[in-house]
DNA sequence: TTTAGCACTCATTTCGATAGAGTGCTAACG
DNA sequence: CGTTAGCACTCTATCGAAATGAGTGCTAAA
């Protein structure tokens, strides 16, 4: 589609774009070494690049800044990943040697490192319930009328819940309740317990206890809705330290949004495994227009467990971010894995 | 101290400064009504109460501007506390009547009321470890070295920790070990505990148990440092719409602090009970000099518990906030102790 | 003691001129 | 025919001078 040339011309002035953050002249490409062709030659592949829609103009006399098309061909042409600077790569190591139990102390962690290596923000979204099991359940007496509903996954996660205790229903019946959920349904993927409590679970305490409808609600308050994904951020500030959110207006929007958790558990949700970049407009949301947000997805024992996503201006610098979250992913899938593996 | 013309002056300054943001004139407090002076005589008295430090100047042709000791003054002086318009007092009721199971429920939402009727930004320490009793210990093995350990505390809160498994240690010991804490240490206060563990719970230990060190270990680990409080923040991009943090600089450092959930424990945590205004340099910190933080402390069973607070620029609406803040945090209380009193 | 009047100060706004970066087009060059 | 030098043109950003106006401090009169 592009010739030799443009595809050169384009990655350049996207290069320089992403990192003077002001639009590209012909001159300063000439000058670059990598496109060695005079201004004026660069110009009229430029007037070409804008009419095919790689390119456009914040006024006449102005240079050139990518459009989305623009990005979406620089992303799609990426010479292979560079490596990383050992700078970065030290952090890496760090977050693998540190000690870190559980799950969530992994996820917080690997944010941070990722915030502070990009200069962008980082959102990370824990484990999906939906590829875990039961491991235990349990169910405490807090005072007359409440109970705490503890929950523990297969990933070692503890959700806990606090339940009102049906009236009538005695300590020793709830006991029960819980000793025949961990029985039967130890190992059933959390997506399917629901069900499972309501065929197996409801039969037996219809047959062998006497408050069936308080005992249901219980169990429905218990396990209702397991919770939204958790969701991490990390380095939201350095948001402001990009030209393009100078307009507070925009940045608002954008920081408002980072506030709603269940958005960016949508957002950022993905059916793909794998590496994915969504350019300014592609995203769905339309605070995103100047953002550009890049998923991977992590893993424990192969199952998809959740995603650590980049947040930050289409002008992003997406061979680092794509480079960093690639290793961070297989970072975490590898520190997890090894620690709950078999 | 001040006279009483002094006193109304100074006081009429704050008011409209509060509301416009910008240096404060005498022929405007002159037509304001409540101030029945000519503005020559509000200049004088003006130049007298900058020169007693209570009020700035920008610079000689501006307006004045109240300077911390000013705002002192001014919230030590305040008039009894108005009621809260019916509009807010509304979204009361609302959080009062949501029916709110888990202490952490209660309290984010009650941070997102308070931030949403302030326009400021709402920090809430949840329940201090130092005022809950143990309630119950649990360790759930996940696999062949980990195990996940459980803590409830009295107020129904759970804190889980994922820990190594001791090489050498069993499931049954560890049970075992369980029931001994849970038979013992039951009702214990959580500031206690460690203390009493070594004391009770390591003798027993020793006797009983082959892996003393590794079971000490264990619960060293499990015991550990009982999680900062958790903090609740709402309403951060509030501070996005304040004019003294059009300077992103300014914004920046006071954001990134409050990403850093130690600081603001640090910050909140306060001794006394009841309604505390900090302004300005009164804060510690060097990033608030030019905020103010109000805090509340709220209880349950009459027992310190936590602490709710508003940060907000010098310039704050003192009166609304203070009135806002001492409402909530009966309300906090009342749903609190409502819900596990006895 | 209060207030009207007035000269003075100083940040902010306005406006025109200027500089400079960059383009598009044309014509010459190899 | 592709490439490049040259040039006129466009448009923004910058700068400085002048105008504006809000507000003061002081003095003198009521």
């Amino acid at each position: 589609m592009l010739s030799e040339r443009q595809s050169m011309i384009l990655n350049a002035i996207v290069d320089d774009y992403i990192r003077s953050a002001e639009p590209v002249g012909s001159r300063s490409i000439s000058k670059r070494g990598d496109v060695a062709f005079s201004p004026a030659t660069i110009r009229n592949e430029m007037a070409d690049l804008e009419e095919l829609g790689f390119l456009e103009q914040p006024h006449t006399s102005a240079g050139r800044i990518p459009s989305n098309k623009g990005y979406r061909y620089y992303v799609d042409h990426l010479s292979p990943l560079k490596p990383l600077k050992t700078e970065d790569l030290k952090l890496f190591k760090q977050l693998a040697a540190e000690k870190l139990n559980a799950v969530e102390e992994v996820i917080q962690h690997a944010g941070t490192v990722l915030a502070s290596m990009t200069n962008y923000t980082s959102i990370l979204l824990g484990p999906e319930m939906f590829n875990t099991s039961l491991r235990h359940f349990q169910l405490l007496p807090l005072s007359e009328t409440t109970a705490v509903a503890i929950i523990v996954t297969s990933s070692g996660e503890v959700e806990n819940k606090t339940v009102t205790i049906p009236a009538g229903v005695s300590v020793s019946e709830m006991e029960r309740m819980a000793n025949l959920l961990n029985d039967r349904l130890a190992g059933v993927p959390m997506h399917k317990l629901k069900a499972r409590i309501y065929s197996e679970i409801g039969q037996e305490i219809q047959r062998h206890a006497d408050h069936y409808e308080g005992l249901m609600k219980l169990l429905d308050d218990a396990f209702a809705a397991g919770k939204d994904q958790k969701v991490f951020l990390s380095g939201t500030t350095n948001m402001l330290t990009q030209p393009e959110f100078r307009d507070i207006g925009k940045l608002k929007t954008v920081l408002d949004l980072l506030e709603q958790t269940p958005t960016l558990t949508r957002l950022l949700s993905s059916e793909h495994k794998g590496i994915q970049v969504r350019i300014g407009s592609e995203n769905v949301h339309q605070a995103f227009v100047n953002c550009s947000l890049i998923t991977a997805t992590y893993s424990l024992e192969g199952e998809a467990f959740g995603t650590i996503g980049i947040l930050g201006p289409t002008r992003m610098e997406y061979a680092k971010v794509i480079g960093t979250l690639d290793l961070l992913s297989r970072a975490m899938s590898r520190a997890l894995t090894g620690r709950y593996g078999a």
